[in-house]
DNA sequence: GTGCTCCTATACCAATCTGTCTGGTTACGA
DNA sequence: TCGTAACCAGACAGATTGGTATAGGAGCAC
């Protein structure tokens, strides 16, 4: 067992929550597919909410670090890499573990704006929203906020659609409108 | 009481459903704000599940009528009211018991596609994007599918960004990203 | 060896979950 | 007035929830 207990049990927490929902998902649940002991957990985290603020943490650095390498692999000019956003969404999209939004979900299952795991997975969004901006920033000739808010709209509503009418192809779709506004701009 | 018991019950469900999720509202907590008797409720529908469909159903029927009522009221032209409908989501998003898209928690919280809260769910999207196709239909050189399907991304994407982020705005974005693509394709 | 830390295993707790059962009340129509 | 249908109130069942308590095993440092 190369890896700690606690991330063992935080990566198989995160396939449940992802796959399940997080009220839908029980602790015991959780240690029989981990295979990992009651107290074991408890002595990491002191609460379920604290353990789903550490998945919502762990999959926050895994997804961004996926969604960069995947973006800088297959694009190099700024604006080319706005784009490829959306072909890794789509290849995400295709993968058989795909199932929306988990931070997305955690906000709907804890709505209120000043519960800690909203306030988690709102970070989340954030940190998409800046590394678009980012983006967007090395490319002269926009309305570089604007266009990110835009395109975050974009990657949001592709993950939905994508989900709810079980459509990968809504990648391509938000990337064909992603490219009107980058003309439209640009 | 001039409605049914039974509405009563669907309406006050709707409302428990929208704040707090589905799995997290209990059958004793509806049973006690709506001030029904259990048997009542398992009188009319024979289990959550069969209330949980009865209340996508509810919903989906309240939310058209109320979209197609204000998109209708504010623009004319098919053009128009393609965009007017950004302009309802964003007084939609500025009420106060705005809190995400309930059909979109139902898919999350109920993955499988099977499952046939996921499947009832599904319905209200697809009459979302039929009223878009059928204003696009109306707006004669533009491609009505396509436009059709990136609307409906945009639409989906106003609605979790405004949630997650708690920024309304997000309609006022999508709106100006659905003027390009008019634009681009007009 | 002794102690310390991390882990397992299992029993347990109180609360809550969905759903059932019983028995009584209210309203209404023939 | 009688019957019936809808509803209420509350007890109850069996399973499951998040979380605690207890006892002991395994590996490692001194």
């Amino acid at each position: 067992m190369s890896a700690s207990r606690r991330d063992h049990l935080v990566e198989t927490a995160t396939g449940l929550f992802e796959r399940d929902g997080f009220h839908a998902t029980g602790i015991d649940h959780i240690l029989a597919v981990s295979g990992v002991a009651k107290m074991t957990l408890y002595n990491h985290f002191k609460s379920k909410e604290e353990l789903i603020i550490a998945v919502l943490d762990f999959r926050d650095r895994q997804f961004m670090a996926w969604l960069r390498a995947q973006v800088e692999r297959s694009a190099n000019s700024p604006e080319d890499r706005l784009l490829a956003i959306f072909d890794a969404l789509e290849s995400w999209f295709r993968t058989d573990t795909f199932n929306g939004c988990l931070f997305l979900g955690a906000t709907l299952e804890y709505a209120d704006r000043d519960h800690p795991i909203h306030v988690q997975a709102a970070i989340h969004k954030r940190h998409v929203f800046d590394y678009i901006m980012s983006l967007a920033e090395q490319t002269i000739g926009l309305d570089a906020r604007l266009l990110s808010q835009q395109f975050l709209v974009l990657y949001d509503g592709a993950i939905s659609v994508a989900h709810t009418l079980g459509a990968p192809i809504a990648a391509r779709q938000a990337r064909r409108a992603a490219e009107a506004i980058l003309d439209a701009q640009g």
